[in-house]
DNA sequence: TTATTACAGAACTCTTTGTTCAATAAAATT
DNA sequence: AATTTTATTGAACAAAGAGTTCTGTAATAA
């Protein structure tokens, strides 16, 4: 990728998360990116088609580095979704979430956050998905398996959210406690 | 309130959930509203400011027909915070979305109804507040209250939400089933 | 050095928003 | 029933934002 590219679309990321993280998605406009970004209109246009599309293209890379974080972080002979305890996986998740990535809770506490929280949503369902077995007891057979997947999984965005409107001053290791209390 | 005001104003808001039905909040435009509500423009903007005071407004109005459907349904000498049991209130809930109100349904199953679900959110916590002590094991005494709070509503919200998605199948019977054994 | 590619910046069209105002019709008041 | 008040109409208007197009220029690759 051109050098050039790579510049200019850090800084239309770089000047479209800072806007986020004092309005809303749908109030930003894209004369207030492109300023910030100092860039002309016609440059925006060229990396990405809408103001929609930036956002689907930012929330992808936020997670790739998310995961892949998470990856390095973590055992490097085991694959994350095949660890022994559900509690480390979320424990990871949470440390990540409390050490960087302003950018990423900037999402989480604005308004205007459906599209990222789907794209988040459909992450977590196949590291879910590999954790139900853990959670299945006798009680739990009873219920379908996508109902169970969609509770945890609305309960992690829900739990995250709490944490972090309430100014992240729990520690990851209480609110994986919290967290695994509840489910 | 003038018969003429009346009209109009439920004119816009039928208009107006039709529109939600078919497409996304930020993708309905004043002029369909006005076009499919037959009515001036300055006549859209003599009843709401906005766009966002329209949805703000049908929300307030939905949730005080929700909430009055379900004090008539119940018991009329009680209030209805003040159940015996927390499964009945839950019960009645999704007996009336099942019921009628393709409205709130319709709200619930787009993607920009943040706004929505915040008014949503916001009725249940008082609702879930006053049966917080009915679910208060000794497991979860160590957890802040309003942690559980959220965590209840949040898990509802997402009940109502994978119930809608997934057809409304379930009766209200089960889904308040689901429901309670997840929590 | 040459050819390619990306950017700047301005001008432009189109859509939507929100406002204004005079004319008209319905409702309330006397 | 006559009069006053109020709501609606419809059109015209300005302002803002979206997205496109173009030419000249600078950086990169061959």
């Amino acid at each position: 990728m051109d050098r050039r590219q790579r510049k200019t679309r850090e800084a239309i990321f770089k000047a479209f998360t800072e806007l986020l993280s004092q309005k809303d998605f749908s109030q930003i406009t894209v004369g207030e990116i492109i300023e910030r970004a100092d860039i002309g209109r016609a440059t925006f246009y060229a990396h990405f088609e809408t103001k929609d599309f930036l956002l689907k293209e930012l929330c992808e890379e936020l997670f790739c580095h998310l995961f892949d974080s998470m990856h390095k972080e973590n055992n490097h002979h085991r694959h994350i979704f095949d660890c022994d305890a559900p509690s480390s996986v979320f424990l990871h998740l949470f440390q990540h979430l409390m050490k960087n990535d302003n950018n990423i809770l900037g999402l989480f506490s604005c308004r205007n956050n459906e599209l990222f929280l789907g794209y988040f949503k459909e992450s977590l369902v196949q590291l879910v998905q590999n954790q139900i077995d853990l959670f299945d007891s006798e009680k739990n057979k009873k219920l379908p398996e996508s109902f169970l997947v969609n509770h945890i999984v609305a309960t992690l965005v829900g739990t995250i959210r709490w944490w972090v409107d309430n100014g992240m001053k729990e520690s990851p290791e209480t609110i994986t406690e919290y967290f695994l209390a509840v489910i």
